[in-house]
DNA sequence: TGCGATATGTCCGAAAGAGGACATATAGTA
DNA sequence: TACTATATGTCCTCTTTCGGACATATCGCA
């Protein structure tokens, strides 16, 4: 029951706080979306779709929490996407009320 | 910066994940919806609206999670709510990630 | 050459959610 | 007696979000 409840929070906390789960995701290195969503996909097991991927990225970047550089790799594009301070910042943030919901 | 970041995010979290916050308010102590409410206020300086509250505290015992019982006290009637077993799994499950999203 | 995978982007109709009003009842206080 | 606080509930409109389609381009393989 647990296992169910924690595979639908999971669903629910990646809709809810997408931006966030990205800018974890990319703290650990330069990714770029369509790796993002195959991550996605196997680490969590969640569909993103690209049509909702996509924007929130740009948007990321126009807000600031996110820099691009776009690569290409055999003749295809990719943006890849690096985290900046601001974005770390938002991560410290989350990381701390994470904490207080754990032990307050 | 990060201060406003987290209380930024508190608010989404809070109006995201609501009836998770709910249920870990009803766990420390049975609660009635008006007090739920003004413990929202003055702990996290949120305001929750009534009409999204009681809706969802009436779907939160439907569902299982919430079992209520009505009390008189001055005349006044309130429904006081105790959470369920259930209502503790799925503070467990959510409890486990934190986790997750902590040292991982 | 046609298909699936990689890669990024926009757009629109439908569904869900938010905000605020309407509704009712009691207690206490000015 | 009128107003504020306590207490719970519904309803309707507006806004936001979601799911899926449309769009384009390259690479590798059968």
């Amino acid at each position: 029951m647990t296992e169910t409840f924690k595979q639908q929070l999971v669903q629910r906390i990646t809709k809810n706080l997408l931006d966030i789960q990205i800018l974890r995701l990319v703290q650990t290195q330069p990714l770029w979306g369509y790796n993002i969503k195959k991550q996605m996909e196997t680490k969590f097991g969640i569909t993103l779709r690209h049509g909702a991927l996509y924007p929130l990225l740009n948007m990321l970047e126009q807000n600031g929490f996110l820099t691009s550089e776009r690569q290409q790799q055999q003749g295809r594009t990719r943006k890849v996407y690096t985290i900046t301070q601001k974005g770390r910042q938002y991560l410290e943030a989350y990381n701390a009320i994470m904490k207080e919901q754990l032990y307050k």
